[in-house]
DNA sequence: CAAAACAAGTTTGATCGCAAACCGTTTGCG
DNA sequence: CGCAAACGGTTTGCGATCAAACTTGTTTTG
């Protein structure tokens, strides 16, 4: 999942796994491995979800994210990167969007004065409510599949 | 896993996914969506699995490729890329490196002169056969969390 | 307590992947 | 037959992510 990404995020049609008229390959034991399967069903969740996300603007990883600091407000990005598996790096762009958005609030943390702390904005709490509805009706489906 | 991705691959040591000391962070419903945890499993598969194709110097994708490749021989890029979600324009280059470093035949195709056929060459048999064991060990251990 | 090890956040560089544009070929249909 | 639509492969552009280097601040330790 590295490639893009995220289990829930961006939009994207996707070209890739198209599923390809009669045509018959065979995958040999990969078809029996689960880390193959795992990428296969990863991608599949991305590209479905996407659709619904996509449609207001976020990125790969944005839902996680905002999904992570809703459950735990005043959390670090550092924290953030850990729970989401992100790179920090990765993080610091991810919250600056969110901050220019207006969807997280940002303040210098009082005990530790490298570390910020992060919390959803009103804005932000009404974007993920909505965004969670959807989510959790694509998370139906994909689960009845497994 | 986008972001790189593909269940089988490079090598990397992860900076991301690192457990984090005694730190709580709840997940809220995210724990429970079964996208997310994919996500989560397929990166974990994905890292784990590098270490070993890692060392073969093979980046992301290739071994899942070889392995189509080796069970559809003659297969064209268009129906790998298929057979592993990958786009076509990613095909390509993958392709190219594995000519280049003579795991993979081109020959064109006499049915179709907009298509290639592709097989491995004896050393891309013999490399996938190596890697092949560690990665039916390594999916036994993923197994064995599912 | 001072030095060394470590952690938070940012910046920069490299890589992988998709998407769209493009060319040549093939197929379908009127 | 003839032409439009679809397809195979390549090229190019862009986005997401990780890794490493760096800065500043905190913790550990001798």
């Amino acid at each position: 999942m590295a490639g893009q990404d995220s289990a829930l995020a961006a939009a994207r049609p996707s070209r890739a796994a198209e599923p390809a008229r009669g045509e018959e390959v065979s995958l040999g034991p990969l078809a029996g491995l689960v880390g193959f399967n795992l990428r296969l069903a990863q991608d599949a969740s991305f590209r479905a979800f996407a659709r619904h996300a996509g449609q207001k603007g976020l990125k790969p990883g944005r839902f996680a994210a905002m999904m992570v600091i809703h459950h735990n407000p005043g959390i670090t990005q550092a924290a953030l990167g850990r729970a989401i598996a992100r790179d920090k790096s990765t993080v610091t762009p991810l919250i600056q969007e969110l901050l220019r958005r207006g969807l997280v609030d940002r303040q210098p943390s009082r005990a530790d004065r490298r570390s910020v702390t992060l919390k959803l904005t009103g804005a932000g709490e009404a974007m993920l409510a909505d965004l969670l509805q959807h989510a959790e009706e694509h998370d139906r489906k994909l689960d009845a599949l497994v």
